[in-house]
DNA sequence: CTTTACGCCTGACGGC
DNA sequence: TGCCGTCAGGCGTAAA
């Protein structure tokens, strides 16, 4: 389940393959994923790849401009199940390989996702304007994000604390993983009203959000069930998670059980000693 | 404005 | 062995 270090990790496998190169083919095999993949994806086919980079949990491949300046390029998200791998174009296809990138190296970027929760658009606007990127809120790894601005926002929210680090509006890429990791080493209880927290706990909260998914990104994410990188390896984090999936386990700290509750529709882990 | 519930989809797993 | 129900979850969207 790709949250935001599995997408950086994602990133940082395709970017050599895919940055200067000439992207030759698209093929989609099956385009029904959460939107129809558009036929203007084929409108990447003989321009060269700038830049990749990541925006949320939104990979951009930005293409170079047109000779009238126009910018484009392709917008995947990997949903729940999704990956991308790294192959050549004449390998293999495997079950749920929804799309290729075929560059002009024969090297091939595979879209593959059994769930197909994913995204594979094309953009051809500024793409901060983009629907699905215009109102997100600051990377948590930059500067931009803090408990002051944690603070801020949570004034006069009266929703549990979980929610509201994992609205997109607030901070983007804290998925479900993270923020009952987060909000553990935080030493905050997950379904403590938002708006009902000290600034000191929110710098708190905001230094151990940077700090689990910096140090996720270093193990190259998390493999609970079916993540895989783009060389088809796991991630390594699943063993440093404290938390997670450790219902009825000792709390590392006090030895109390671990807790589960199901707060916004999802599982969420907590140690009902150590979080308040 | 905030908050909540839903649904998209497949695979894994448990019970019978 | 097979079948069926349940669960997992990102996140846009509709509804409250």
């Amino acid at each position: 389940m790709p949250e935001l270090p599995e997408v950086e990790t994602t990133l940082r496998g395709i970017s050599p393959t895919m940055e200067n190169r000439t992207i030759s083919e698209v093929v989609v095999r099956n385009s029904s994923l959460r939107w129809p993949v558009p036929e203007e994806v084929q409108q990447a086919c003989g321009r060269m790849v700038r830049r990749c980079w990541r925006r949320a949990k939104y990979l951009l491949i930005e293409l170079d401009p047109l000779a009238d300046g126009a910018v484009g390029g392709l917008l995947i998200h990997l949903g729940m199940s999704g990956s991308l791998r790294v192959c050549e174009a004449a390998d293999a296809v495997r079950k749920h390989d929804h799309v290729d990138v075929v560059l002009d190296s024969g090297k091939c970027i595979r879209f593959n996702d059994p769930r197909r929760f994913g995204v594979f658009l094309w953009w051809n606007e500024p793409v901060q304007d983009h629907r699905l990127l215009k109102s997100l809120g600051p990377e948590p790894l930059s500067r931009g994000f803090s408990g002051d601005l944690l603070r801020q926002k949570s004034r006069g929210r009266k929703g549990a604390v979980k929610n509201f680090i994992m609205d997109g509006k607030i901070v983007v890429g804290v998925g479900n993983i993270y923020a009952s990791e987060a909000l553990y080493m935080a030493g905050i209880h997950p379904t403590r009203p938002a708006g009902r927290i000290s600034a000191q706990r929110y710098d708190a909260l905001a230094a151990a959000i940077r700090d689990v998914l910096g140090r996720a990104i270093m193990h190259g994410g998390t493999t609970l069930r079916d993540f895989l990188d783009s060389d088809g390896n796991p991630g390594y984090f699943a063993q440093e998670l404290l938390v997670y999936e450790r219902e009825g386990l000792p709390c590392f700290q006090c030895q109390a059980p671990i807790r589960r509750k199901v707060i916004g529709q999802r599982s969420s882990y907590y140690c009902p000693k150590c979080q308040r």
